[in-house]
DNA sequence: TTGTATGCGTTATCAA
DNA sequence: TTGATAACGCATACAA
């Protein structure tokens, strides 16, 4: 009989069940039953324990918790960069949203580059997240996210789709989001339309094409391969890119932009470069970035309401969790709509900005 | 001998340490060696481990791991508000130096209420982080930020100070940046500076009011509480307050706002009852906010550095990791300054704002 | 109603 | 050089 009762805590100044355990004198099972409220153990030694635990500020190593249960209740949100109020705002819904599901949400950053992504993802697979609301880097860390699946952490993807991935997503439709954009700018008679940012590396930016492509062909506008260029989702390429494209004499008397840090790149060397905006040139972008407003140049830009994409995401995601066996993935449109800002409506679409809190 | 062979995966289809044991029929404690290249296992033994370990894409459990090392290298990022570009650049300059040098950084959000605040910092206790990095809601929750401290996670306060908590600290001087910033608007000749957001909730709230009294003083402008104005720190008080203000007759010829959202706040209400900015009222802030330019009005601003204040508390916080001895608490100072923002220098001082990536 | 034994995935200590 | 065993903090099946 080695039961040798130096009551100890550990070294992390923490008390744990088996502190209450041995300062109460009953075993640690019994604690571990009264704390979640079991059945079979007696009114008063719950109360005893629920009082001791109280007094200690006690609460249970979530690690040691999960290694058991294999749940979390900890959801993983990665984003691209926490700049872009477009994923700012998202995250705002998620982690609002998972704390009123009793989840907690940890947010992780890859800033486009996929080796970050890896990282990022293998870091919750490590600590056990119960699932990821994932805005993909791009299609190519796909094994990574099929092997999070296989371990049984659910993914929603939102924003970005992710070909060949079969889980849920939540986005609005990039397609038909261009082709008001590009609709609206013809109409306001602009007929050599730069599309600024393509590539192929992640789906809005290839639906934002399509879109594109589909108003230009119903303007009867032939699609001109000069003016459609690639540039990384960055400000100093964009700026420098759109800085060549001037200099060279490019034609061009409107840009769609990808994304905002890319709309903000290519408006500083609108700026630069003396043009005026909108006369000149109109600017078009994604995402109601107010980065852009530090130009003082009015744009359209499409709000894509981004807080309850993340709040319909964690709802997405967390029904999924609770119902393991049905699979089904969903595909939620989030409605989105063109806005021209000018500074005179700073308040308009602000909902999606500035919540009373 | 119930030494039971079936190879079993956990049923998160992840690889254990385990499993690399039965599958290379040797100990469990052989393979952990291995893989963390102790000196006594034979070199052919840790390449058949390496090898399969590779194979199998086996990471460690950080959990498991933790559980025992009391150490996780985790950093625990807690942020008052991702919309506000100093904090979301803070963060940025967090997690990319705590990846640089093998920690990962989990972002989490507060709100400005205490309530929360508590709630995310139990919550990275319970998932032992190492550290936190800390920006206060407000000095009521001084007993959680000392427990954490008794449990062994380091705390280095950014931003904010903590009165009454000995850890160190990182920030800008806020009495001598306000001091800049008011003295700056005096010597535009304005006289009827109203200091807007004032509250003792928070520290640097509290230099900020003692810089503008200090400028004012010196200027022989006496300090007239009418002009000192409580709010919220958010975007709906700050506009009602600033309408009532305005609709009230209240003189001013500027307002210093303590914060982003109280600014924007505080500028919608001054655009929305037609004043001009800057000949009926100058506007100061902190915290070069973007947001504010989306008003299209022009404004004195004081640039914080937050990327770097990020990156240095990072610093800070892992080294009192590595050398748990020594604990002085130290005290850094980031370099600030005024800027006005007016449209016209779009570019500058965006080497906070935008980094090429 | 309470206690004992075992396991989660890993590491550390000691024995072989 | 390798392996058995206990431990981290907790939960659960089962025995008392």
């Amino acid at each position: 009989m080695n039961k040798v009762s130096k009551i100890k805590t550990n070294n992390r100044n923490k008390p744990t069940l088996k502190n209450i355990a041995d300062m109460l004198s009953v075993a640690p099972s019994t604690v571990s039953k009264a704390l979640r409220d079991s059945t079979d153990v007696s009114y008063e030694m719950k109360m005893k324990v629920l009082k001791l635990a109280k007094e200690l500020n006690y609460r249970p190593n979530r690690l040691a918790q999960s290694l058991i249960s294999k749940e979390s209740k900890i959801l993983g949100v990665l984003i691209p960069d926490l700049r872009i109020p477009f994923f700012s705002e998202a995250a705002r819904g998620m982690y609002e949203e998972a704390a009123s599901k009793g989840y907690e949400a940890i947010i992780m950053v890859h800033d486009e580059k996929i080796e970050n992504e890896k990282k990022k993802l293998e870091f919750m697979s490590d600590i056990h997240v119960d699932g990821i609301l994932l805005n993909a880097a791009s299609n190519q860390n796909i094994d990574i996210y099929k092997s999070m699946e296989d371990e049984g952490i659910k993914c929603v993807c939102w924003d970005r789709r992710v070909e060949g991935l079969d889980c849920s997503s939540i986005a609005i439709d990039d397609i038909k989001a261009s082709y008001e954009l590009t609709s609206q700018i013809i109409k306001e008679g602009r007929r050599k339309i730069l599309y600024f940012g393509k590539n192929q590396e992640i789906s809005v930016v290839e639906d934002r094409y399509k879109g594109y492509v589909k108003a230009l062909e119903e303007s009867e506008i032939e699609v001109d391969d000069n003016l459609v260029v690639y540039t990384k989702r960055n400000y100093d390429d964009a700026y420098s890119k759109m800085k060549y494209l001037i200099e060279s004499n490019n034609e061009f008397d409107a840009v769609i932009c990808i994304g905002g840090l890319v709309a903000y790149g290519a408006g500083s060397a609108i700026k630069d470069a003396n043009l005026s905006v909108p006369e000149d040139i109109i600017l078009g972008e994604f995402g109601d970035n107010e980065i852009l407003s530090r130009l003082g140049i009015p744009f359209y830009t499409v709000c894509q309401n981004p807080y309850t994409m993340g709040k319909t995401a964690v709802d997405l995601l967390i029904k999924e969790l609770e119902n393991r066996d049905k699979n089904k993935a969903e595909h939620i449109i989030i409605e989105s709509r063109v806005l021209y800002r000018n500074f005179q409506n700073s308040h308009e679409g602000n909902k999606f900005l500035i919540s009373s809190s």
